[in-house]
DNA sequence: CAATCATATGAATATATGTTCATATGTTAT
DNA sequence: ATAACATATGAACATATATTCATATGATTG
């Protein structure tokens, strides 16, 4: 016969700390808040955008500029760009046929700058 | 005929700010450096591990109790710790049968709170 | 207004990735 | 040793995603 303690198991296997599990499930973020942090993460954990956001936190470039300058085609960098733009981590400017796009603030610069410095410990 | 402009074009289409590409081009990353940087994002871009994560800043926790608390199987946890491992943000200790996890250092905190921060403005 | 240039975008494809399922490993207790 | 438990792991599968290709849009110039 189950017992109590088998009631509160969730994945088929019994919680070993129950007290721990309870306080810790009450100061747990809201799921949308995960969602949302998740992606914003992600959009970081691409080379080909992580150069894009740092080419642009040097200078503001156009879409032809950038994809020279990483050797890719200039459909690649657009359709990246449009996820920085959703992501809303650049901005853009029009000047006649060109488009010259930057950082959307100096926030962006820091997420950046901490990565590195994880990374370069 | 081809003018010397046309000779530096590299994704098909014309540079069109030459200088400002030579000058960023210099201040790139090295591939490297930005695959790890990349690397090291993508960790943070999934719900399952920043569910983890943020658990594991509250308390350290067995593989048994992540499960219990995010109602995910025992594997799909342990599977995503191994990543988490790799990365080295976070470490365990055994005692008997049980293994606890918890963050590897404070720098992991900063860095969620800076995601934190900026889904929340 | 026709041609050209800079950029955007939809569809297709190839690759990466998260979860499940089944099973293996390692530890403890009987 | 054997059973039971906590965790790890390989293979399979389904989904997500980055790039390419072809083409569309929007702006300028002749």
């Amino acid at each position: 016969m189950k017992t109590d303690k088998d009631d509160i198991q969730t994945c088929g296997y019994t919680i070993i700390h129950e007290d721990v599990v309870n306080d810790v499930r009450e100061k747990m973020l809201a799921d949308e808040t995960i969602i949302s942090l998740a992606e914003f993460f992600k959009v970081f954990g691409d080379p080909t955008r992580l150069n894009i956001l740092y080419a642009l936190s040097i200078s503001e470039m156009c879409v032809c500029d950038l994809a020279a300058l990483l050797s890719m085609s200039q459909s690649a960098i657009s359709h990246q760009l449009k996820v920085l733009r959703q992501a809303r981590l650049i901005k853009y400017r029009r000047e006649g046929k060109v488009i010259y796009y930057s950082l959307d603030d100096d926030h962006i610069r820091q997420v950046f700058a901490q990565g590195l410095a994880h990374v370069n410990e």
